[in-house]
DNA sequence: TTTGTTTTGCAACTAGGTTGCAAATGCCTA
DNA sequence: TAGGCATTTGCAACCTAGTTGCAAAACAAA
C-alpha cells in the first residue's frame, strides 16, 4: 500500500513528502469523497491548511483526484481512475450524495445518458449529481 | 410589467420595496441566470450588497427564483416557473452553461432522463448541468 | 396621518481560500 | 553518504463571499 502510493507520486513526477503520502492514503482508505475539512481532521492536524490546499490543487492538476460539484456549493474531492492524467480528466460518471450519512459516491459504472438539447445547443460536458439514500443507509 | 412585478410580490406576501422591484425586473429582462455580482453591477450599485443577499434568500424561500449549481462553485439564480411556491420548488430541468458567452440557460423543456442506479441506491433528486456552446454562439 | 411592522444600510465579523517569503525537506550526484 | 540545488512547507498576511446585530428608514394598515 505504502509502495503503491510512492509509485503513484513518482509516476506523476511529484516528490514524495509526508503530507502527500498521508493525504493519498486518506483517499485510498476512504469509501467516499473527501472535503478539505475532512482531510484536515483525519490527518490529525499535522499539516498546515495551506499545505492541504496546495496538495489538493497539485493532485487535481496531475489527474490523481477530481473535484465534485455539490448543491450546497462545497468542494469535494475523490480519486480518479487510472485513465486520468495531467490535463486530461475522464471522470464522466454520475455522483451520488446520501442525504442520510452524507457520503458522496463516484458511480463509475453508471453511464451518463444522452440528452437531447434544443436546436443550436452543442454539449461538450454533462455533470450529473444525484441525491437520495445510499446502499448503506437503505432500510 | 411593473404591475406584474408588484402582483408577484403581493402574491408571495412580500412588501413592495425598491430593491425587490428592481431585482425582479433584472431577472425578468435577463435571458439567462444571474449571479450576485451581476445584480450588484446591473442595479447601478444603488443597493447595499447585504440587501441583495437578503433579497435573493427571500426570493429563493418563496419559490420565486432558484439556485443553479455550477462546476466552479459559484452561485447563480434564475426565475422559477409559476408552479414553484414557498418550500416547494419544481425546477427539475437541465441547466446549460455556454463556454463561449458564459450565459446559463434553464432548459425547461428538456426532461431529466431516468438513470439506473446500482442496487440499494434510491434517488430523490437529480441535478444535471451541461456545458458547451449555446444557440447564440453556435457558428 | 399615525402607528406598528418590515426592510434597509452600515459596521463588524466569519469562513474558505490565496499569496509571498524564509526555513525545512527531499532529490541528485559526486 | 554528504553537500548543494530545487521543491515543498509553515507562517503571516491578505482577499472575497457571505452572515449577523442593530439603529434608522421605508412600508402597510388603519
Ligand atoms: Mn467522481
Ligand atoms: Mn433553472
Ligand atoms: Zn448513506
Ligand atoms: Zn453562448
Amino acid at each position: 500500500m505504502q509502495k503503491r502510493i510512492a509509485e503513484l507520486l513518482k509516476k506523476n513526477q511529484l516528490s514524495i513528502t509526508e503530507s502527500r503520502k498521508k493525504i493519498l492514503e486518506l483517499f485510498q482508505s476512504a469509501n467516499g469523497a473527501l472535503a478539505h475539512a475532512d482531510i484536515e481532521k483525519q490527518s490529525g492536524e499535522h499539516f498546515d491548511r495551506v499545505t492541504i490546499y496546495r496538495t489538493l490543487q497539485t493532485f487535481v492538476e496531475k489527474g490523481i483526484i477530481h473535484t465534485i460539484p455539490t448543491a450546497d456549493n462545497s468542494v469535494l474531492y475523490a480519486l480518479c481512475k487510472d485513465e486520468c492524467s495531467a490535463g486530461h480528466h475522464h471522470d464522466n460518471h454520475v455522483h451520488f450524495i446520501c442525504d442520510d450519512c452524507g457520503t458522496t459516491y463516484c458511480l463509475d459504472h453508471v453511464d451518463i445518458p444522452a440528452i437531447q438539447l434544443p436546436i443550436g445547443f452543442k454539449a461538450k460536458q454533462t455533470d450529473i449529481v444525484m441525491s437520495g439514500v445510499c446502499k448503506e443507509c437503505n432500510v
